[in-house]
DNA sequence: TTGTAAGCGTTATCAC
DNA sequence: GTGATAACGCTTACAA
């Protein structure tokens, strides 16, 4: 098989009688060029079959117009919605969209954050792994003036554009409508206290509890809960206490909520009767299970828009904007499983 | 603020005085160089903060160790699946994934392909958009020498690697086991006739009402009802036949199925024991719901996990391998939906 | 408007 | 082993 040659603006400047220069400058639809000539470049390079050479042009450019996104996981509606979201924005400017996964692994994301410097990346989004520790790969890409947008899962400490939603006020409102339903044992269950978010939802949890004059109790909050196994573990556990919850508060997942919903209704507990359960996150099977699940929808695809938006109004704009943080209302969705009024 | 240069090879070079070929070889691991020499240079690399410019490497050496995968769309379980099962090879190879999403449309999916092309990647992996007509784009990328793997959704026309799931097997299977539980009238739910795989999956059916002896129906075969909402309309006009189905199988998706599972439920029928429903592709919801409906897993992750797999071993290969076809064979998963012995 | 030439940061090919 | 140099394909001052 005969490796065929690839045609460059050089062939075409050759065949033409043309300079090179003036072949980019038709190609690139520069005004210094004559009409005629243009007309003539864009139909020779056409019959010549002539594919632009992108990594020549962004190497002399010095710059990639590409958008690297880091997240946890691909494979889960949440980020995939989001991803989707940012995709519809860079899709409409041209840009392109590398997609990296760090499987909640701090190494990985690391790896992950190193290719996308090296490849020049305009800008970096990220939601953190859930094990994560130092934030120099993230120092790295502001050091080299490369953008970075956090979302969701965000590193306070980093003075950096930031995309997330008000966890804490969302939390309140889910735990609040549960006590205004006549639930009073309410149990938590929380994800990694590292990552901020899961501070936030537990934050929120505790000050519904306190505007109701409701007590605290440690038995009742269950740390590290955050998939359907865990939950499921976890409300094994608190449904065999001397004095068990009547409803539970899966603030890490909608996962973990099912989790709970399967062990309850495994054990005969009417739900939402006898036990309340709520997510997080509004995942598409919440709609469908029985009965369905109260959840906080997260508005995950509009997130993603409004993150790619986010970047091009800073990249765009005459005046350099300082670095702001953009808090996206959740939205509790009531249904069956904490209805029992 | 101050924008900071890079440090390049030249730099470190400089500051060693070394040539800048040495600091590469050092760099690149090549086997030509001095143990010390190469310690000192990837010391003072770190030092000096020195970070590999992926495109001029990539520019020099012709080649760029990313993959571009075009779907129809990014945020459907079955799809972000297989990206993950791709991501979990190329990572491990240090290849980076550009991922583009036609959103069903031609010209969309068009832009995508051109876009990869101009980036030069390694290969293009993709499931063609429904709207789909000429296959020019394609053509274009192996014209080029560059990998293409189709998946799924395929041309069989284009002489390249495939990999898909053998619709036509599972088909049968599925109905086969319709028919074994009794039902009679089986009703099928058919995606766009334009695609291959619906056609695959259309021909399983008739293959099994054959099979049975079962006559074959115009009025039970219903185009074109491959999302919830067309799901939905097809179901209530079935079921308002004079003879209505007792069955159906929404050969087009899970969501289709959820579209029959509603308006069904909703009209007060006994699923499964007065209407069957069988759904395609496993989304995690079809256990969910009530009935759980029967359906059929394609092992989307191992798909996407072979998909790259194919790429590797075949560009990695001694001999040119020819384009061969993989098919993976789907499974039937039997759920409530249809289990009415 | 067009041509000339330099350079983006690497790597590969030669010499030494 | 190491150094000099050309080249990958493009864009962009600057000159004409």
């Amino acid at each position: 098989m005969e490796r065929q040659k690839r045609t460059t603006i050089y062939d075409i400047a050759l065949k033409l009688n043309l300079a090179a220069s003036s072949v980019s400058r038709a190609l690139s639809n520069s005004s210094k060029i004559n009409a005629e000539t243009k007309a003539l470049v864009l139909k020779t390079a056409v019959e010549m079959n002539y594919q632009h050479n992108a990594m020549a042009s962004n190497l002399r450019k010095g710059s990639n117009p590409t958008i690297g996104v880091v997240v946890p996981r691909i494979n889960q509606d949440y980020f995939s919605n989001v991803i989707a979201g940012i995709e519809e924005v860079t899709y409409s400017r041209g840009y392109s969209l590398i997609i990296c996964q760090s499987n909640e692994q701090h190494a990985r994301e690391v790896d992950c954050v190193n290719a996308l410097v090296n490849q020049h990346v305009s800008c970096v989004i990220i939601s953190i792994a859930a094990e994560t520790g130092t934030y120099g790969h993230l120092q790295q890409v502001l050091d080299r003036q490369i953008g970075l947008i956090q979302f969701d899962r965000v590193v306070d400490e980093l003075d950096t554009f930031k995309v997330i939603n008000n966890n804490e006020t969302a939390s309140l409102e889910a735990v609040s409508h549960l006590i205004e339903q006549g639930y009073r044992r309410i149990a938590l269950l929380e994800g990694p206290q590292q990552l901020d978010i899961f501070r936030q939802r537990k934050a929120g949890y505790l000050a519904a509890l306190r505007q109701h004059n409701i007590p605290v109790l440690e038995e009742l909050m269950y740390e590290n809960a955050w998939t359907k196994e865990l939950g499921a573990v976890a409300t094994a556990k608190l449904l065999d206490l001397e004095n068990p919850p009547d409803a539970i508060f899966a603030s890490t997942s909608d996962f973990s909520a099912l989790g709970v919903l399967e062990v309850a209704a495994n054990k005969g507990i009417q739900i939402p009767k006898e036990l309340g359960i709520c997510g997080y996150s509004n995942e598409p099977f919440t709609e469908l299970t029985s009965p369905s699940i109260t959840t906080i929808d997260q508005y995950s695809f509009k997130m993603g828009k409004t993150i790619a938006e986010l970047y091009f109004e800073q990249t765009e704009g005459k005046a350099q904007i300082k670095p702001k943080t953009i808090s996206i209302k959740p939205k509790l969705i009531v249904r069956k499983s904490t209805r029992r009024k």
